[in-house]
DNA sequence: ACTCTAATTAGAGTTATATCTAATTAGCTT
DNA sequence: AAGCTAATTAGATATAACTCTAATTAGAGT
């Protein structure tokens, strides 16, 4: 159940962090090991929740491990989001506050 | 943290149903109970669970509880989720896709 | 091959979630 | 006020999530 994997990711403040970082171009896993007050043991394993999310993807280069969001599946889960929560008016609502169209 | 707690409210299938469908408008708590393989204190937690997460609130008529999605929350929250996981033409797309403006 | 760095996996302990049955509260209705 | 229905709270148990330290893997450089 992948979609409800999705989900629980979002469950922790640290993986949202992660996500909400990584929307602005990929990070290796090094790079957040210092703004969080955890362990690296725990910090790889939000990785890895949100690896098997599908929210994103490893890149090895040398060795370090970049992360990237995956577009693809963060569309879905934000569609996903608007089924539950989405009022009639969000869509307008999100253009005018977003200054999009 | 009430945005926390509306984060891990979704964490859970049955919560994310009940969401959806009070979406359409208000139900009673007994009309929810047959819906899903559970005990209905069970699911009284999980009502719990939405109300302390701002996303619902409770009508007592007579001896029935109605709940209600609450439309601000949802939106704040729905715009929280756009900050995790929006890319640049979520906006756009969506107003493609809902067929609105 | 040895060593250093980056990151993960293993194993264990703690706290939080989810579920159940039994008991309780709240509001009718007669 | 007794009885009925709707829903919740109490108490217990099982599973899952989060965190840590210690050990391991993977690659780069000397």
């Amino acid at each position: 159940m992948l979609i409800n994997k999705a989900y629980k990711a979002l469950a922790h403040p640290i993986r949202r962090d992660i996500l909400k970082r990584l929307r602005k171009g990929p990070m290796s896993a090094g790079e957040f090991a210092p703004l969080y007050d955890i362990a690296k043991p725990s910090l790889s394993a939000h990785f890895t929740i949100l690896k098997e999310a599908g929210l994103i993807n490893p890149e090895r280069d040398g060795n370090h491990i970049f992360y990237r969001l995956n577009a693809t599946v963060a569309d879905e889960m934000l569609a996903g989001v608007m089924e539950l929560l989405g009022t009639d008016e969000t869509a307008t609502k999100t253009v005018k506050g977003g200054r999009h169209v």
